[in-house]
DNA sequence: GCAAGGCGCATTGTACACAAGCCAGAGTGC
DNA sequence: GCACTCTGGCTTGTGTACAATGCGCCTTGC
């Protein structure tokens, strides 16, 4: 109960995934890495007064960083019932993606022709960072650095509402690939990454935007969309059971 | 100083842009319709204060839709500086109508694929209501009832997040026209909309992007994004005066 | 007369106290 | 024994007081 980060005065700047150095900004990153890193699963109650207890401010702050984050899609903000972590069903990770693939298509095209010479270079940066992160077996890192990867590149797009749109997808394709990724991790692989980065230097369109959609296509194949691991629908979860009555239940599902 | 709102209580239910009860929904309403009918200026300080004397509210609810109304990107709010209403750069209005084409095409071509028979009446209606409003000519209505047709048309294409992005796209888009809007007022047809219905309807998918980019032309060609009506860079704004030196000031410029 | 510095006011940022709304559990009636 | 109701506690929603920050005006020196 008695345990507190810090004061907490600009504990993160840059540190982590932290922005400049407000207070909401400190309980956003963090309350988003903990979804990211599962160490906050999918439909985990966040009560308002726990985490201000925890960040050390009050619940006003706590309430801000609550809004951003259901703004982004990977909480969920039910009125006079309180803020619970997202748990996308597989027909809002279906959207998701299909927007993305819009999204990054635009995206690629446009950092084609805008991309500069330090964005690539700060590009290339981060595709270090990211294996680095695998290498160390850091999961939750690589899902946080590849998906800012994703944002750096619609920064080079130099499309203001299109950066901001891509945040959102990003976050919410952060949750679905945290809940639904199947077993082989090696997702998002920086190899394509690296790849895309070359083929935006060379100013070659085509290439690019076949490399992109090739990697979405990766990413959507390490995805079991098929079959939901879990699911709030009873009668689906229970499906198996309602023609031959005899079976017996699963010994250990998790719920 | 003391005019008030009613109580406030469900005023606007079902009247105006009002979505369904809380209050700050009625004020996001009320503030964007403002905006767009030009009551409220670009670069207008919004005062919290100010604004919950008036709506009869305290600055909490203020401060939740003057944050919401920053999301979607109609006002600016600056740190420790208050919030004023947002007054898009010609470059910033670029980037957003680039979005929107992107996103107006993605979603036209979904609508063709997804829309039911009562999406399609219910657009029909808007573009009913769309008429009504240019022929009582009030202007305000017409730029809101239109964009809420975009934003219809997105709801038709059954991906939530291209609709909350479409939802932004509007908002800004309706601030630009309300901005840089040439004097002809006969912007965003309705027939134009009626047609594209249509198209959507024969589940015609090339012959609705087709209506659609020249949508989008005919709102581009409307608006004098060449000429800044008024700027905030003081080198643009006087740059005529910087050769030649003789020439007076102009007499009643409304800074 | 002009520029720089300091002070006071106004406005926003934060915390907190109270009100209102859900949810769970105990109790009761059928 | 089951279901329904009522109540108590807990959580969120809202208003308000206080702190901090930025801005404009005034003074003062040159």
């Amino acid at each position: 109960m008695n345990e507190q980060l810090q004061p907490l005065k600009k504990q993160s700047r840059s540190g982590k995934a932290g922005r400049s150095g407000t207070q909401d900004d400190i309980v956003y990153a963090h309350i988003f890495e903990a979804i990211l890193e599962q160490r906050l699963a999918p439909g985990t109650k966040l009560s308002e007064e726990a985490l201000g207890e925890i960040f050390g401010v009050s619940r006003t702050i706590i309430r801000r960083a609550l809004s951003r984050l259901a703004h982004e899609g990977v909480v969920l903000l039910r009125p006079n019932r309180g803020a619970v972590v997202a748990s996308p069903s597989v027909e809002e990770a279906r959207q998701v993606f299909l927007a993305r693939r819009l999204v990054e298509k635009a995206i690629t095209e446009l950092a084609v022709v805008h991309a500069t010479a330090d964005d690539l270079l700060q590009l290339r940066k981060m595709v270090q960072d990211e294996r680095d992160s695998f290498s160390r077996g850091d999961r939750g890192a690589g899902i946080r650095l590849s998906g800012e990867f994703h944002l750096k590149l619609a920064e080079a797009a130099k499309n203001a509402p299109l950066i901001s749109f891509q945040r959102s997808l990003v976050s919410q394709t952060s949750l679905i690939i945290a809940q639904y990724e199947s077993g082989n991790r090696s997702h998002c692989s920086y190899d394509e990454h690296m790849q895309l980065i070359d083929a935006i230097e060379a100013r070659d369109a085509a290439q690019a935007v076949h490399l992109m959609m090739h990697h979405m296509d990766h990413i959507d194949s390490k995805l079991n969309l098929d079959e939901e691991s879990a699911s709030d629908d009873l009668h689906a979860v229970f499906s198996h059971l309602l023609q031959t009555k005899g079976k017996s239940p699963r010994p250990a599902a998790k719920l």
